[in-house]
DNA sequence: CACCTATTAATACCTAGTACTAACTCAGTA
DNA sequence: TACTGAGTTAGTACTAGGTATTAATAGGTG
């Protein structure tokens, strides 16, 4: 049974969210209608080609490849002095944020205090051998982290205190103690 | 100057590395041959026409996307009782560690435990409020942690006690503050 | 009936290739 | 000197998955 135009439409969009790869050829069958009546849809309703669709993909999410894992610091560093203190800025999108409400994934706050921890630390190779969090209030969707690191203590294992503050408010709170690990092992 | 095919085939896979992008057409015109030599030189070198590499980076990265942040748990959950206990399972790979050394960055191993522990409350939404982390050894690519949560204390706050294992050799530690949200705020 | 919307058909053209055949260049060598 | 072979270039036929355009057709409505 043939579909409306609107309800047509409407299914070819949904579609195109799950299977992006789709060409006019599979979606005509689909719908049983020609290879023209896809085109005209598309035209309509903006939708580029299957090439152009790849590739804005590709495109996409190379970028975000490059940028998400950084092999450095989880957020922006904006001050450094090494063994002394550090300071990162991090702003919570949609990817941080449980979908059902907005509040930020806890690993997301960890990982911006951890990784700026680990780089106040002047070595080769640091790691974190225990950490104490506190969350104080959860972090919503578009707000700025801005987190500051500072070396408390540099006899044997070094101690570095982290706070995570939204507009000067304390959200997050961390100490970590950070050792320097041989080249070796 | 014209480069000997040798030098030219390598440079056309560093290059590649960074833009892959690049029609037969721009290759021939950096390197200063014909197309039909470029073509000649992606035979030999088993590398895949521009649609082709698009498209690969396409999937690669649409599958990565959909799997990167599931609104879940990090990891695969393999058991799970409400309230009581859970298991999860998570391969430490490429995008987990430094690149410098091969060892699995702290948050990731934080960001299982955490999601473990959160996702074991029987609640609308749980949030973590304090958590007491211990890296027992550091953790190196190609690694398989497992992670077993276990509620211990239910009077006020539920506090889950995580541990992670790779082969029965215990590398991290973690006990979890967590707290049961109200709907309203 | 004319008119309109939706659909289908047909044609020329495009990009970025594959697959194949043929020719040319040049350096080394018998 | 002539021959050989690797490397390169040229040319042709063909492909997928389209764009852009024009024209024809079907079905319903005032």
């Amino acid at each position: 049974m043939r579909l409306s135009k609107k309800e047509r439409q409407q299914k070819l969009l949904e579609a195109l969210e799950i299977e992006p790869f789709l060409t006019d050829e599979e979606m005509a069958r689909r719908y049983h209608v020609s290879i023209q009546t896809i085109r005209l849809d598309r035209m309509e309703l903006g939708i580029p080609e299957l090439r152009g669709r790849i590739k804005d993909m590709a495109e996409k999410n190379f970028d975000r490849v490059r940028s998400l894992y950084p092999d450095e610091v989880i957020g922006e560093v904006t001050e450094l002095t090494l063994d002394v203190g550090a300071t990162s800025f991090l702003e919570i999108c949609e990817e941080h944020v449980f979908t059902r409400n907005g509040i930020a994934r806890g690993h997301h706050l960890f990982a911006q205090a951890n990784s700026l921890a680990i780089a106040v630390v002047d070595a080769e190779t640091a790691l974190t051998a225990t950490a104490s969090l506190r969350f104080v209030r959860p972090v919503q969707l578009g707000e700025k982290c801005v987190a500051q690191a500072r070396v408390t203590q540099q006899t044997g294992r070094t101690q570095v205190a982290v706070n995570t503050f939204v507009e000067e408010e304390l959200v997050f709170q961390g100490v970590f103690d950070v050792y320097r690990a041989k080249e070796d092992e």
